[in-house]
DNA sequence: AAGTCAACCGAAATCGCTTTCGGTTCTGTT
DNA sequence: AACAGAACCGAAAGCGATTTCGGTTGACTT
């Protein structure tokens, strides 16, 4: 089934059928209906390769995907994922997944589709503070966005959430409600999302006049162990925490964990809140409270922004957009009670 | 960087070039060794699309990503993909992902790519107990493989984990610890997975001469809700179960919840097994028991699988694993207590 | 009636690589 | 010394589209 057997068909060239199925405005309304007939009669599809090579577009978006690390839980990935696919499919676009077995790799990746040009665009995430990632591709001119910021992505296209912010709220909630020791267990790693997730802790203390005690920030492996592990660290202080702003769900599950094995109740002697919005969170016992950021569709956003900075020559700056996360109450936030620490009352 | 470039400058032709590059047994070693270096200095890769459309191979191979519907948790698809999505970089194959709307769209995509060609295999999964998708990939002549079986997949090759045993397994175990009423609560779709193991926990019954009580299975959404409805369902029941073997740790988890809103502690009145090996159940209260299944990469071997057949032609029949779940115990399976049902003490 | 300008379509070059088929050289045999 | 057979390499024909450029028509002016 090739365009030739179509032009043969109805006595006209290979060009003309080209243009009639492309659309173009130099073939006759008459001649474009009489080919497009032909062509579904006979399930014509062109062949994609001989197509890209003579255009010169490779119509995929590639995602380069994170390994299992904690910055992602695996339903929002797995959400984004099929946001992408989707829009792409629906526009006869392919994504194509990528999965670097490291950072140099990745990099090796980037020269590899600079040359082959098999990709036009590239969706990159798991931001690093300091990511060499935004200078290699502006020099490969390889269009792309990536989800979450970066020290170095003030000219690049991205998406990505007030990490700052929302852990400022968080911990200003926890204030509010009468916290004044409030912990924050963070990651560890150079990701930039863990930076601005403590800031805003910071921030927020520092606004209320609330010193801060270093023994009040641990930093822990992304995980519910690492979650956990931290807890255990907060509850052996002098001083424990009443309240604890955990950088994501799966921490602050590992740190409940740890609330249980010390015979108390996560968010009654200790309250806590997580980030991500889980589901799971909701049946757990108490529910977890956390930070739910709106993005219902990132996936499809990133495709729409890398597709029209590579169809239309979109500028980067044209894309960078913020999002707020919002707080949302289960039961693992609440008041401070007294008799606790137990060695105060 | 054309294949051009590397002939002009060692004054070769094109084509001696393409076969150094690509290891033909009719160009010295010598030559060959001038050509890759020059290709490195160079810093040559192929054009991915002329390469394809000469060559007739793509080298690409299709995942149809499967809606978030239960039968997959999040975080095995995650590591599924990435498993494939590795396994393919790494022999310099791209994976692509499809993510259709509807059977329908499906089906045309698998059209399309039997006309364009731009896909060499397909891996499907989320199979149905009837499921036209094998008997079409066959009649279109696309390699695939499935990840779960169906009953229209003698002739195709496909990995699965025993589901029916797993759930006999589970139910034998809880016979063994002295429960003799034991529900099951299941999904209502038509995929295979969920008569599998519905079949297991009703074989398990009957082998130990355990009259089936209709009110023992449940029909629910595979969800955490969904769970925690069905369980509420066998709570009001005049005469409720001791144990429950749950289609999935979502399910479970969705139950030990609908326990505890009855006052009741998961593993105590009522034991709970799920089935996923989920890590967050280590971290509930109490830990969820859980079949675990072993499939450690089971995208690498998906890939594989496919690739043998795309490349060597290998027999579908050559390419059928079966494995098998085991029993993770936890905390939520116990003997039965007495005093449960209350009406009974 | 000649000239002009759209409106349409075809010829041919191109995209960058693979692969078949033959043609040289070179070595070793008889 | 002549010939066979390896061993190597080049020419050229695809692969199946896109796209530029130009050539015919036909209608419309003047």
């Amino acid at each position: 089934m090739k365009l030739n057997t179509i032009a043969q068909r109805l006595n006209l060239s290979e060009s003309t059928v080209s243009r009639a199925l492309n659309d173009y405005q130099d073939i006759s309304a008459n001649t474009k209906a009489l080919v497009r007939r032909a062509a579904i009669d006979l399930g014509y599809a062109p062949n994609a390769h001989a197509r890209r090579l003579a255009s010169g577009k490779a119509d995929t978006i590639a995602y380069v995907m994170p390994r299992a690390d904690g910055q992602y839980n695996a339903s929002f990935l797995v959400e984004l994922m099929a946001g992408m696919a989707e829009t792409l499919n629906s526009r006869g676009w392919d994504l194509s997944v990528l999965m670097p077995n490291s950072a140099e790799e990745e990099i090796e990746m980037f020269y590899r589709i600079s040359r082959t040009r098999h990709v036009s665009g590239l969706i990159v995430s798991r931001t690093l503070t300091h990511d060499a990632r935004f200078e290699i591709l502006r020099e490969l001119e390889i269009p792309f966005v990536s989800h979450g910021r970066s020290l170095d992505s003030e000219t690049a296209a991205w998406i990505d959430v007030d990490n700052a912010t929302a852990f400022a709220d968080m911990t200003e909630h926890f204030i509010t409600i009468g916290h004044r020791r409030i912990a924050h267990i963070g990651g560890g790693e150079n990701f930039n999302f863990v930076v601005q997730r403590e800031n805003g802790w910071r921030n927020a203390l520092v606004n209320a006049g609330i010193e801060i005690d270093p023994d009040m920030h641990q930093k822990a492996e992304i995980s519910y162990a690492g979650g956990a592990a931290a807890m255990q660290r907060l509850l052996m202080l002098a001083e424990p925490p009443t309240a604890v702003c955990c950088i994501s769900d799966h921490v602050a599950i590992g740190a409940m964990r740890a609330l249980r094995d010390c015979g108390l109740v996560p968010g009654r002697e200790v309250s806590v809140i997580g980030y991500d919005g889980l589901e799971i969170g909701k049946w757990l016992e108490p529910p977890l409270s956390t930070m739910k950021q709106p993005l219902q569709s990132a996936g499809q956003q990133l495709v729409e922004i890398v597709i029209n900075m590579v169809e239309n020559g979109d500028s980067p700056y044209d894309h960078q957009k913020l999002y707020r996360a919002a707080l949302v109450r289960r039961g693992t936030d609440n008041p401070p009670v007294s008799g606790w620490p137990k060695h105060l009352s």
